[in-house]
DNA sequence: CCTTGTTAGTTACAAAATCAACTATTACCC
DNA sequence: GGGTAATAGTTGATTTTGTAACTAACAAGG
């Protein structure tokens, strides 16, 4: 089918990011949904504990924009499953200090591995500079750059 | 706040592409949202009719990638504000042909104007050949490349 | 034709996202 | 201090999505 119209749909960044988005989210949430049960919101939650240590809700919020309702969701299902404790916070007794169990840290570092192995399996089809430039590239695209 | 583990979440692909398609996609949809009251699937599925012309939504499906239950339900909502037609093709009447109504064509090419100068906007951030490169990788790992 | 299988699209019900209102705590400032 | 505003996080009502089951039309083989 040709097009009718000389606007280039496929090339439209906000439709394409969202095509490569969700087509690279898929392999990696058939890992964790298969194996853990786990929701998108929940292994980024888990993911930012395990990366940056312990951290508040709001910490989060701010490094992964996700919205302060879905990471108190995800959050408390972490906790359901043992996975991470929450602690009053002393000098600021609003928030709480999320940390990983050891239970936790074990779903985190499997998760990982698989990951690490997986963004390689996709930077795999560049060459290294083509690879730094896309990462580089999508940061500015993010507002992380 | 340093990484406590040395895994890049920040570089991870699939996160660094999700957040950078929800950035890329958040003033357009202010528009497509403010303007028309418009759902992400509508706009893909008015998008789709305006750009190549009158399409079944199998069609739709497998350009878009988008699940059929979300392009019936947006049909609905297009078919309801007149921006669209349904006819059942005589050749296979369990299909039908859709195309966009002069409202819809209308409302298109007013969208299409907005993404044309909101695509640029964001390109300009980079090279001619940074964006072209961009939006081949993009493409590769979309599968639509 | 009649059975079996496939395909286009819709619908029902459960799960999840959104948005606004809410609680509890802290900060500001007169 | 005492009142007002701001903040961290939760909850509830509504909307949207996802999964599976469904209808209607076609297809192919006997």
């Amino acid at each position: 089918m040709q097009n009718k119209d000389d606007f280039d749909l496929q090339s439209f960044l906000p439709f394409l990011l969202n095509q490569a988005a969700e087509e690279s989210s898929l392999a990696f949430q058939r890992v964790y949904k298969g194996r853990y049960g786990m929701l998108r919101n929940e292994w980024r939650v888990l993911f930012h504990l395990g990366v940056y240590g312990q951290m508040t809700a709001k910490e989060i919020a701010e490094r992964s924009k996700m919205h302060k309702t879905k990471i108190s969701r995800a959050v408390q299902r972490l906790a359901e499953r043992r996975y991470l404790t929450r602690t009053r916070d002393g000098r600021d007794r609003r928030s709480e200090r999320l940390a990983l169990t050891p239970a936790g840290e074990s779903v985190y570092r499997d998760l990982r591995s698989v990951a690490e192995e997986y963004d390689s399996h996709l930077a795999r089809q560049f060459t290294r500079g083509e690879e730094a430039l896309l990462r580089m590239m999508l940061r500015r695209l993010a507002g992380m750059g």
